[in-house]
DNA sequence: AACTCGGGGTC
DNA sequence: GACCCAGAGTT
């Protein structure tokens, strides 16, 4: 047997039931594709079929707001892949007549779609042969065939990616494609994978040179930015509070937030106090305290974020303010959601 | 080619 | 704490 008719075998046997399994609409697979990029099933399944809930046709996803969209995202990270999803929708139903194309080549010109995505679509609902190359895909190759190229390298990826075309099954493309990721996911996991029991193992080179652990080979860590971020809630004396909208680069593009006084270390009271006056110069301002007294480390890839929630209530009105109650309707980063959670069950 | 973009799970 | 996840876009 060929590698790719050992994995489909094995993929016959063990292959889990998800939502995205039964079709090959390719609007669902789109968006299956788009939420597990960099997520894993387990955490993408119910925003998948919240989605498709909300949204059964991709004429559905094209005609809500975006802010409907990220707020149906919230949590599942990478909202530019919401954004990009809202704006694929909209060119799918206005450019393409509601009709997804069926070729890799018109699919990479999606907005969020990239080699692998392409790959997979074109594969799955059109028996493409284009092979995919994930990260499940990168560590079973690297293993089996032992290849040491670093596979965040640009001689690695073009490696991997030849490779994968040559061993992936023409004859059943779409199950072989779903097969090797999810033997990759399964089987040959990132680590102490239980070799014992791998069908693959008798020709498995990285099991008979003895490295198993030491594969797939990835070039550097990321290096992680302390960032101080100090939240003014804002609570005046008829309900309201203040959010604003994440604009330009960064972090949380498009999303909710209270107003954020970043600063290069912790704040104390008085200089918090300061901040306000200057920024907020004309409100009354009642008093300011600390919601949480030990600043919260909201972890990211590649930043920490140790927060600070500051109450400020105040005299009189708010310029531009909503009704606190409002605020739920806003998509907000986790940690935004998680101090809402907490602050009012206080 | 290197950086950036989330949140959660695992060891 | 380090690594990984059905990667893509920007600089």
């Amino acid at each position: 047997m060929t590698f790719s008719e050992r994995i489909l075998v094995w993929y016959k046997v063990n292959k889990r039931t998800l939502p995205w399994r039964s079709t090959r609409d390719p609007y669902k697979i789109w968006l299956s594709e788009i939420m597990l990029q960099q997520t894993r099933v387990v955490q993408g399944t119910p925003y998948y079929l919240k989605f498709i809930h909300n949204y059964p046709k991709v004429h559905d996803l094209a005609s809500a707001s975006e802010e409907e969209v990220l707020k149906l995202w919230q949590g599942l990270g990478y909202y530019s892949r919401a954004r990009n999803l809202h704006a694929t929708a909209k060119m799918v139903v206005g450019e393409y007549g509601g009709k997804f194309p069926d070729t890799y080549k018109e699919l990479l010109l999606l907005k969020g779609v990239g080699d692998y995505t392409a790959s997979a679509i074109s594969s799955i609902c059109f028996d493409r042969p284009e092979a995919v190359v994930d990260g499940n895909v990168y560590r079973v190759l690297s293993r089996y065939f032992g290849v040491d190229l670093p596979i965040n390298s640009t001689e690695g990826v073009k490696y991997f990616k030849k490779l994968a075309k040559e061993v992936m099954n023409v004859q059943n493309i779409r199950d072989y494609n779903q097969g090797i990721m999810e033997f990759g996911a399964i089987q040959c996991s990132p680590k102490s994978p239980d070799c014992n029991i791998c069908p693959l193992n008798e020709s498995c080179v990285a099991l008979q040179t003895n490295k198993v652990a030491e594969l797939p080979v990835k070039l550097k860590k990321t290096k992680v930015r302390n960032r101080y971020f100090n939240y003014v809630v804002f609570i005046s004396e008829r309900g309201e509070t203040i959010l604003e909208q994440r604009k330009g680069k960064g972090i949380w593009q498009n999303l909710w937030q209270f107003p954020l006084v970043e600063s290069d270390s912790e704040l104390s009271k008085p200089a918090l106090e300061r901040e306000l006056s200057t920024l907020y110069c004309n409100t009354e301002v009642v008093s300011v305290d600390k919601f949480n007294t030990d600043a919260i480390v909201h972890k990211l890839s590649h930043q920490h974020l140790y927060t600070t929630f500051w109450i400020v209530h105040t005299k009189g009105g708010l310029k531009e303010s909503i009704s606190f109650e409002d605020v739920e309707n806003y998509p907000v980063p986790v940690l935004i959601a998680e101090f809402l959670d907490r602050f009012g069950k206080k």
